[in-house]
RNA sequence: GGGAUCUUAGCUCAGCUGGGAGAGCAUCUGCCUUACAAGCAGAGGGUCACAGGUUCGAGCCCUGUAGGUCCCACCA
């Protein structure tokens, strides 16, 4: 017996009652299987702090139709699932949330803490996931992990013992970006830079004399947009080449307010031009004075504790805040007369991407990665071409960032995190570093240690994810398999903290590439072009829009009209469109259905009609095209096909032309083969769409063949020789020309469809005419004829019937009323003049001696057989012109 | 300061290696034609930002100009 769609399209219980099902086949599964070849994307884990944005529904969304389609093409697909701890992230939320209980988290001891971050994970951590599901992700839940799950954790503290003992991780003193609020250290990635308006206060110290004291006329005058640091300051600099202070370099200047003396040294880092070509340096709170005091072995004043309040450094400022510190400090300036000048400034201030806090430099002792060599390989895969990034361009953004590497800060002084493999002895101070605590000190054989307290950003861990995943540090079979994956689909925005770091961890411990691709996609704004954001509340949420409309309607909205690396504007009205699509698939599909016949067989080619060879060719040609794109990554140009061939070609075309003869059964076999064929085609289209709409497609593709084998395990379909029909194509394309001439004839002249005319073919080719006489049924009908009489002159046909001309053919209907002859001549001389200017386009073209010599023979030949046409469809127009002008 | 990218129909965007400008939405007209009004048939609407160049031929390639967006750098 048959099976039945539901009347109307309803995407709700459907969803989730075929997600259930694919989930109990154990569809989403892979085993390693050396008999077939892997495809394997590891999906970029979601923060467990994180609910499903449209940012998510893109990037899950385009994985999917990638992992659907390589498994249907045979693939042992496996699409590797998991989510992230998010270190600061989460650490920043659960603290939240202990506020709203009134804790504090200096009221928890450190397990205390990390207990309620269990909890945490066990409450949300899997809430991203299920949301997953519903989109349709056909991932391998059953080797879902976690970015601090046992496994996980081995390989980061591998990876951190291998490193260290290449030298490549290290422990040192360095000016780092400090986040106040956070109280952690944070990477130079982490750092957003924001314009703001600001204040550049021009200052002078005072000199010191030959005599030892502070001149009271003789002063150096700087800027600073941060005078508050003088309170560190160790030095002065100008350029050496500055002559308007070469007599001051090498003598002291004295600091105000801490009163120390510093010298005025000479460096190439100035800049003359700049302010007053003198520059303050604080080496201890801004990385190029750093770099300056480094040159200069200057001493480095920290000036700050951890929470940007000044320190005991900063005299009687100790304990002010840094901003109140700076007010007061620019008001005390005032009174001695050491501010010269106060100017508006516009300038750029780091700020920490998570909190927005203004970041302050400081001079911590924290871990290192030394990125010089490491970064290497992972620069060079991508310039020979071992890793590829979609669209190319983004092969520039990635080496900004590879030719600029800084040696990347690894600690945090977070809780939430790996914890750092480093062991203190309480004896003798030995650092250990070692994958388990050890026993006994190799130095002076104490046995009291204590861990580092530090854990590791977030990325360093995710840096491992493609490997880790797969088993490392253990040698699995899965590693050995499904490794390198083959692309990696996410936004060009973590190109620098998450993917560059997997290539270089990837070539250092795997000896071998993570992935070979990387599919890039934009970012998702709302209608106005803006970025979705929870402050400004114009977020639209993903599951909202798959319980109003469906998952699959989301999906295809997500994907097309979209190019790699493209940002896209969000429109509901998108959504709705596509929903409609899919409420037409299941028309088409009940349509279809409801004219089934249990004796139906594949028929012979013998069988087969001109129509149907025409929708098997154009099927057989969107395989192949829709195949090419999906192959480089244009799923928004392959969906777009399939789109339009379903809605077209099938729906608007062929089955209308096949009507007549679905309802006519006196002719069987016409009639099977007609049923075959639509329903041939409709299956192989599904097949095409269903890495974009899973639940339709494997909906109707089960009740359509009464089978329970999913559509998600059925074959790709493959582009066949022996489906192309060139003669059967155009020949259809002769008929459908006709009908839309006829359409637009009657349209123009207001002719309701109802009222049915004869309709005369004429034309002097046998050809033509054959065409016409093998297709009258279906062309009686959509040409809303009564009767279709083929003929090869004019004959017994009215004179004022209306004309429609076309290459090689008229068409003539009569009318059984009169209509009106001026309408209809001055319809003709519309197309006479159309037809003129493109005698004149053509003509100019081909009596180009440069464009016949040097333009290909097929576009020549082309343009012949245009000129003809034009040329017979003009004497055509004008002899029925002249005709009825008499 | 460096780089990327965009400018195509009223709106949002496609447009593959250069060979007669496309879609969705919106607008207008006519249709409840036995799958679908979440639909059908038709129509209108574009100097493809501007200026040069290469080419037989440019929305597409090159140069420049204007405007928008983004990333990086951070002259204190």
């Amino acid at each position: 017996m048959r099976k039945e769609l539901e009347k109307t399209y309803d995407p709700h219980g459907l969803e989730e009652r075929i997600y259930a099902n694919w989930m109990d086949k154990g569809y989403f599964h892979a085993e390693v299987d050396q008999s077939k070849k892997p495809f394997t994307i590891v999906m970029p884990p979601p923060n467990i702090t994180g609910q499903l944005h449209m940012g998510h529904a893109l990037d899950n969304t385009m994985q999917d139709i990638l992992i659907r389609f390589k498994r249907m093409q045979g693939y042992n697909a496996l699409w590797q699932p998991g989510t992230d701890h998010a270190s600061i992230a989460t650490e920043v939320k659960i603290i939240e949330k202990l506020k709203a209980e009134g804790i504090e988290k200096s009221d928890l001891t450190r397990d205390e803490f990390l207990v309620r971050a269990w909890e945490w994970k066990k409450e949300y951590g899997g809430r991203i996931i299920d949301q997953l599901k519903k989109l349709g992700s056909s991932c391998d839940w059953e080797r879902e992990r976690f970015t601090m799950d046992e496994g996980c954790n081995r390989a980061v503290t591998e990876v951190f013992c291998k490193m260290h003992e290449k030298g490549w991780i290290y422990k040192g003193s360095r000016i780092i970006n400090w986040c106040p609020v956070c109280n952690t250290s944070i990477s130079d990635a982490e750092v957003e830079y924001q314009e703001l308006q600001g204040s550049f206060w021009h200052i002078k110290y005072p000199l010191i004399e030959e005599d030892g004291s502070v001149s009271t006329d003789n002063f150096l005058e700087f800027a600073t947009t941060r005078p508050e640091t003088m309170l560190g300051d160790t030095a002065v600099a100008v350029n050496p080449k500055d002559e308007r202070y070469q007599s001051y370099i090498g003598k002291m200047v004295r600091i105000p307010f801490v009163n120390r003396d510093i010298p005025v040294i000479a460096d190439e880092y100035v800049d003359q031009d700049f302010g007053t070509g003198v520059v303050k340096i604080t080496p201890a709170h801004d990385p190029n004075d750093f770099e300056v005091g480094k040159r200069h072995k200057l001493p480095e004043i920290n000036i700050m504790n951890d929470d940007a309040t000044i320190n005991e450094q900063g005299g009687k400022f100790a304990g002010m805040d840094r901003y109140d510190a700076r007010k007061q400090i620019v008001a005390e300036l005032k009174d001695m007369g050491y501010l010269v000048q106060v100017k508006e400034h516009v300038h750029n201030v780091g700020t920490h991407d998570r909190c927005k806090t203004i970041i302050e430099p400081l001079i911590k002792k924290q871990w290192f990665v030394k990125m010089d060599e490491l970064i290497k390989p992972a620069v060079d895969s991508v310039k020979n071409g071992e890793i590829q990034l979609i669209p190319a361009r983004m092969d520039k953004t990635y080496y900004n960032w590879t030719d600029n590497i800084r040696d990347w800060c690894i600690s945090r002084q977070l809780w939430w995190g790996h914890r750092i493999p480093a062991y203190y002895c309480h004896s003798c101070g030995e650092v250990i570093i070692s994958r388990e605590e050890p026993d006994v000190c190799p130095i002076c054989k104490g046995s009291n240690f204590s861990q580092d307290p530090d854990t590791l950003d977030t990325w360093f861990s995710s840096a491992l994810w493609p490997f880790s995943t797969l088993g490392w540090p253990d040698k699995t079979k899965e590693l050995d398999y499904f490794y390198p994956t083959d692309v990696l689909v996410t936004g060009y925005d973590i190109i620098f903290f998450w993917v560059i770091r997997m290539v270089f961890s990837g070539y250092e411990q795997m000896k071998e590439k993570p992935f070979k691709a990387v599919l890039f996609h934009g970012l998702i704004r709302d209608s106005q072009g803006r970025k979705m954001s929870k402050s400004l509340g114009n977020g639209i949420d993903p599951l909202e829009i798959i319980d109003q409309y469906g998952a699959d309607a989301l999906r295809l909205t997500l994907i097309t009209g979209n190019a790699p690396g493209n940002d896209m504007r969000f429109y509901q009205e998108r959504v709705e469109a596509n929903r409609n699509f899919a409420n037409k698939i299941w028309n088409a599909s009940r349509f279809i259905m409801m004219n089934m016949k249990d004796t139906l067989k594949e028929p012979t080619m013998n069988e087969l009609e001109p129509v149907d060879k025409w929708i098997l060719s154009k099927c057989n040609h969107l395989i192949k095209e829709v195949t090419e794109h999906m192959e480089s990554y244009d799923l928004g140009i392959a969906v777009q096909k399939v789109y339009d061939f379903i809605w077209d070609e099938i729906c608007d075309w062929y089955i209308e032309m096949v009507k007549p003869r679905l309802y006519n059964s006196d002719n069987e076999e016409s009639q099977n083969a007609a049923l075959w064929t639509v329903k041939h085609t409709l299956i192989q289209s599904l097949k095409l769409l269903h890495p974009f709409m899973p639940f339709i497609t494997e909906e109707i593709f089960l009740t359509l063949q009464s089978a329970e084998e999913s559509i998600m395990i059925s074959k790709w379909p493959e582009y066949q020789k022996e489906y192309q029909f060139l003669k059967e194509e155009k020949e259809i394309e002769v008929m459908k020309e006709a009908v839309r001439g006829i359409r637009n004839a009657r349209a123009g002249m207001n002719v309701p469809p109802s009222k049915k005319a004869s309709v005369y073919v004429v034309s002097e080719k046998a050809e033509i005419r054959d065409i016409f006489t093998e297709g009258s049924l279906f062309f009686q009908s959509l040409a809303f004829a009564s009767e279709v009489i083929v003929q090869a002159n004019k004959e017994n046909i009215a004179e004022d019937a209306v004309s429609v001309v076309i290459a090689n053919a008229v068409i003539y209907i009569p009318f059984a009323e009169l209509v009106d002859i001026q309408e209809e001549i001055n319809r003709l001389l519309k197309e006479e003049q159309r037809l003129q200017q493109e005698l004149v386009r053509v003509n100019q073209m081909l009596s180009n001696e440069k464009f016949i010599s040097k333009a290909p023979e097929s576009k020549i030949t082309e343009e012949k057989e245009k000129r003809d046409n034009y040329q017979q469809m003009m004497e055509q127009v004008k002899s029925r012109l002249i005709q009825l002008q008499k």
